[in-house]
DNA sequence: TCTACTATGCAACAAAATGTTCTATAGGAG
DNA sequence: CTCCTATAGAACATTTTGTTGCATAGTAGA
């Protein structure tokens, strides 16, 4: 049995919506009222949907918060396969609601588990990647087999966010050409520590 | 004219609740009804000091945001004067009332100038302490004079702020050895790139 | 097309949070 | 002791939040 068209159609649009008003207004504007008057969805319609107001803001969370999953290239020399990797996350974090939304899910992770989660989860596959770039660099004997590839994999992510999520600098080329200079400098001059 | 120690007094015990407040259940929970049930204080008198929500929650954000202003030892070795820097912010991160509030501070800035402002006054004063430690070594010598200071800064405030913030993984001597240990590593290879 | 089902809109309502105003009282300063 | 002012408390208006019942309209299936 398949669902009624109208819950779909409900749903998708309060929840495009309550994502607008969350990136925009922040998490304290995401309510049923705020919702029904910029879509025209009736308060009781919206409660039936969503009993209270946190489970709308968790939705709308976690609708935002769903990571693209991008597989790593592993072909090229590290330099490339990185660089090609970070410039997808800059694009993410530039251009996509996640890199909006991000600071509110880092916020309501500290008291919320649910958020935590969210967060945690996405992390692990970012972590993944970068770590398969580094993994498939060391079996081609491009870097050595003993570069500190954990503390490698958080400087790779951890930089990004830290410029867009709390000191609000630009994420450009620029930027990222520097920053794969230096990790792949890093790597390649670190080994046997 | 000194100021009535009773205002002092009001408003130092409803911020302390505040405080506490915003910490252990997070912005949402912070109002004068909440306030005034934690200290005893009336809602008129909150209300007197702090004319709505948002004022009262934009103190309680001040109050804890205020950095200790912390000037850097740079008479060591580079090791040494980085390590004792970075054992100080590991310290604020974990054990003081900033640690538990950058998360909302940071979501707030995404919607709020003033909460910004409140960011970029606080990194600018970090990364001054951590530049001068690293002139300080460049002027000793013990560095070359063209490392990617910029770079390295940003490396070594970013790492445990995503820690924290964003992984809510564990700052201990442990990791703190180990990112003191690649910060100067990088520092004294990577120079005239 | 006809019928049964169900999601929506709307209005009325209850409950709680959010502000406002007034008055009596108590603490502090000279 | 006296004036000033901050507070407590209650009464009140307003807004937000959540609930319920009912008529309407869209949907699925025969």
């Amino acid at each position: 049995m398949k669902e009624d068209p109208r819950l779909i159609a409900t749903r998708q649009a309060a929840l495009d919506a309550a994502q607008k008003i969350l990136m925009d207004e922040g998490v304290l504007h995401v309510t049923h009222g705020a919702v029904s008057k910029a879509t025209g969805i009736s308060r009781s319609t919206l409660y039936r949907h969503w009993p209270d107001a946190r489970s709308l803001r968790d939705a709308a969370f976690r609708r935002i918060a769903t990571p693209p999953n991008i597989p790593p290239k592993t072909d090229g020399p590290l330099r490339s396969d990185l660089r090609w990797l970070l410039s997808v996350l800059m694009g993410a974090l530039n251009d996509t609601p996640w890199g909006q939304i991000a600071p509110q899910v880092v916020a309501a992770a500290s008291t919320d588990a649910e958020a935590r989660l969210v967060i945690t989860e996405f992390m692990k596959d970012r972590f993944a990647s970068v770590e398969a770039v580094f993994a498939a660099a060391i079996d081609r004997g491009e870097i050595a087999a003993d570069v500190p590839v954990e503390q490698l994999l958080e400087l790779a992510v951890a930089v990004p966010y830290f410029r867009k999520l709390i000191r609000h600098e630009a994420l450009n080329e620029e930027w990222l050409d520097k920053h794969v200079d230096l990790l792949c400098s890093i790597a390649k001059t670190n080994s046997g520590q």
